[in-house]
Formats: structure tokens, C-alpha cells, sequence
DNA sequence: GTGGTCTAGACCACC
DNA sequence: GTGGTCTAGACCACT
């Protein structure tokens, strides 16, 4: 389910926050569901149980899923719309990278060029 | 002339490669002249010398300046084109924080719209 | 393991670096094996945790080694073959220097006797 | 008659002391005959005459050369056999270079190979 | 004056 | 535990 890069620059709690939103937005995870353990995670994906945590913990923090003492976490039903909320706040860090990229002469053309290459399958996934 | 945050979590270092990068590809730096010395902009920036001069050892290496012992550091020729090189290779990162955004429910649209909204402001910037 | 000239004029950062890629080369090292620790390097060579540092993050520019944050750093599996490569380009120099000896009335042949010295003791050293 | 490069990481007053040698050995400059003065020479070569001066007081301390006050600098007559005798001296820098490149997998018939490809025009010039 | 290297020791993020 | 960043201040080489 998780495709995880061990060798990444990015921290695998990022990754593991990153992934599970994408499931939730994709629909995989649904509201109510519960994702995989702590210890089953940290074991499928090679990585230590206390990095799993720090992620799931985040997202509990988040309100994207809430933690059961002794039963595990579960989807929120505001889910999918925390995360639409959260990453609209990022359009900022994509105006901000594409203002670094214009000053350095790559044109508003090109950048939107690229963005117009990305798969509209995407976007059927991400629909509500 | 150098704008740096020195509380960001963007390392200063960075901030201090970017930023003069910036400065080249806007043509306040023109090839051949030369950058502030380490030691005086260490001090206009409250930093230290080492962090400056890691940052100018990183943009001698990517060959955006030319570092002459004893003399200091120059802008060279073909910076302003290693800038745009360079710069173009990190559309991709503009493309997969995109996707992201796109997998998590937002639209390109909405994506575009804020790309555009930049581009009059730093078309303003980017006649200085 | 590692051994290092803390009085000689080469930095030793760029030993440790020359070092690291002998050791590689001589298959001491391996893909996917841990380098020592930056600390524990930098207390058994008496040299400053930085000194270290800066010579594995040089590594990890090349490719020879992958550094996983909290973790350690690796060699790579394609560590042997750039450096081979790498060294490869340093064959300029060796002609370079010839150059020179040559000029000032060394003759080729007294160049290749003592490269040809030298290879019979590399060939019992390759050994190990 | 000198050919140096500013922008080199080779040092300046280096790259001098290694020309003249140059010059010396090809015959160019013959002994007795004066060197250029240390500010002509520093006028034609866009350097400092500290750097030049640097490189002579070198060369005088090797006995290539020998200043006399207010006259200039002479080649003296065993600059010749100073020169080469220096340079044998020098083949264990090739020796090192090239078990370093042997131990990163390099073979002794690819330096040789290099090492034949350099023109015996230069060993003309060196012949004594 | 310039940049290059190094040390000592601190704090942070990640695992 | 790991590596990444930064500071403070030193010493050296080069111009």
C-alpha cells in the first residue's frame, strides 16, 4: 500500500504522513477505516516502529485519523477535508518555488507548460 | 543587497546561495565583477564566515562564480546561463508538488490561477 | 583502518576522502556497508567531528557513499565504478606532470621505469 | 613569453617559478641572460610584483637564478642541471600519483598509454 | 587585504 | 544513536 523511500532526503515520517493522506484522498483509507498497525507498518516498511508513530501521531494532531488506546487509528470522517484545507495553505510553497524559478529566468509559460504535462488521471482520484 | 532570514529553517547558507544567485540573474551581479568578501558580508549579514564562505565554495563548485585566492570571488560568464540550466532541472519539483497538491483534491486550475498571480507581481520585481 | 597525516600539507578532509575511496576500491569497504560513524571516525583519527563531515558529504556529492540521516553513511553500489571513473580523468594529471619532467630534461623512459617500480609493489599491496 | 593563468588554482607566483624552470630548460633563456625585471614582468602578466618578486626570490634561493641589486636577474650557469636534478627528485610525486590511481583500479598500462600519447617535441626542447 | 582549513563545542532533526 | 548546521575564533597561503 505505502511506497516508501528509505534513501530519500525526505524524512520517512514525511513520507508516511504524505502516503496516508494520499490514501485517504484517493479514497483507499475511507473515514472510519483503520490503517495498518503501528508494528505491522514499521515492518512492511523497513523502518522503525517509533518513526511510524511520530507520523501517525501527526496526523492524530492534524485531526486526519484519531487514535484508539489499544485499538489503533482510524480515518476521521473531516478527513479528506482537512487535507484539501491543508494543502490549498500549500499554494503558497508552490508560488513561492515558482517566484525562485521566474527571478532565475524560466518564464511562466514554461512552468505552466509543465504543470499542464501532469496526468489528469490524478485528478479524477483526488475528486470528491 | 543580500535579504536573509536568519531564524528561517532554510539553512542560511542556502539562503545565501540562492539569494545571489538571484542577484546575478536579475543583473544586479554582472559577470566578471566581483561578490562582497567573505569576511564583509559575513558581518552586513550577522553570520558567520564559515557559513558564508561554505555557501560560495557551493556556488564556485556549480560554477556560478570563480574564486581567485587572495583577490575574492567573481561572477562568471556563463553564470546566468548555469542559473537558467540549473533552475529548469527543478520544474520537476515544481510538477510534483503539483501532483500532490492535485492528489490531495485541488485543482490544476486553482493551481494555475496562483501561478499567474505571481507572475505580475514579479514581472513588477523584475525590473529593477 | 583509516590512516591519516594530521601534519601533512593535504587537508585532511581530502585524505579521509582518498582514503575512503582506497578502502572502497580495495573492496575493504562494500556496497551497502556502513562507513565508522562521523564521531567515532573523528575521535580514532584525533580530527575534529567537522573535518570528518565535510569529507563524507563531499563522498555523498560523488555518489561513492549514501548518507541516510539518523542512520549512517553507505557505500553504493556504483561506488567502485565512479571512482574508477573518477580517476580516470585524473589521468590528465599524470600526463600534465610528465609534461613538466619532460621539459626540464627527464626522459620518458626514466618516467616509465618508475611507474613500472611502483606497479610491482601495488600488485602485493592490491592483495589484502 | 610567460603564459600564466590568473584564474588557476595553481598559485601564481608557482606558476612563475615552474615557467621560467620551463624557459630555462628549453633554452630560451640562456645562462648569464637577464630575467625580465620584476615590474615589467608584473605589468605584462596583470600581477602583483609582490607575487612576481615571491616566485624570484624562490628561484634565487634554488640557484636557478642569482639577483644582483639594482642590476636584475641573471640565469646562473648551473641552472640547467639544478633543474633537472630537482625534477628527478619529483618522479616520486609521479610515483604517488600513480599508485594512487592504480589503487583505484587504473592499470599500469593504461598511465603508460598516457604517458606515450605526450609529444616528443617537449623532449627535444628539454634535451640538453 | 583575500579565501581555505581546522578546531571546539553547540543545537537541531531524524531514526 | 545518526548526520546537518552554525558559531567563534584560530592559523595558513596567496595577492
Amino acid at each position: 500500500m505505502y511506497q516508501i523511500d528509505l534513501l530519500s532526503r525526505v524524512p520517512i515520517y514525511e513520507q508516511i504522513i504524505t502516503q496516508t493522506k494520499k490514501l485517504i484522498a484517493a479514497g483507499v483509507l475511507k473515514p472510519g477505516e483503520a490503517l495498518p498497525s503501528v508494528r505491522s507498518l514499521s515492518m512492511s516498511l523497513h523502518a522503525n516502529p517509533n518513526t511510524v508513530a511520530r507520523a501517525f501521531t501527526e496526523l492524530d494532531r492534524e485531526g486526519v485519523i484519531c487514535t484508539v488506546q489499544g485499538k489503533g487509528c482510524f480515518v476521521t470522517e473531516a478527513a479528506k477535508q482537512i487535507i484539501k484545507k491543508k494543502s490549498k495553505e500549500r499554494l503558497s510553497d508552490v508560488s513561492a518555488l515558482c517566484r525562485e524559478l521566474i527571478a532565475a529566468g524560466i518564464t511562466k509559460d514554461e512552468i505552466i507548460a509543465e504543470i499542464n504535462k501532469i496526468n489528469t488521471d490524478a485528478q479524477k482520484k483526488g475528486e470528491n
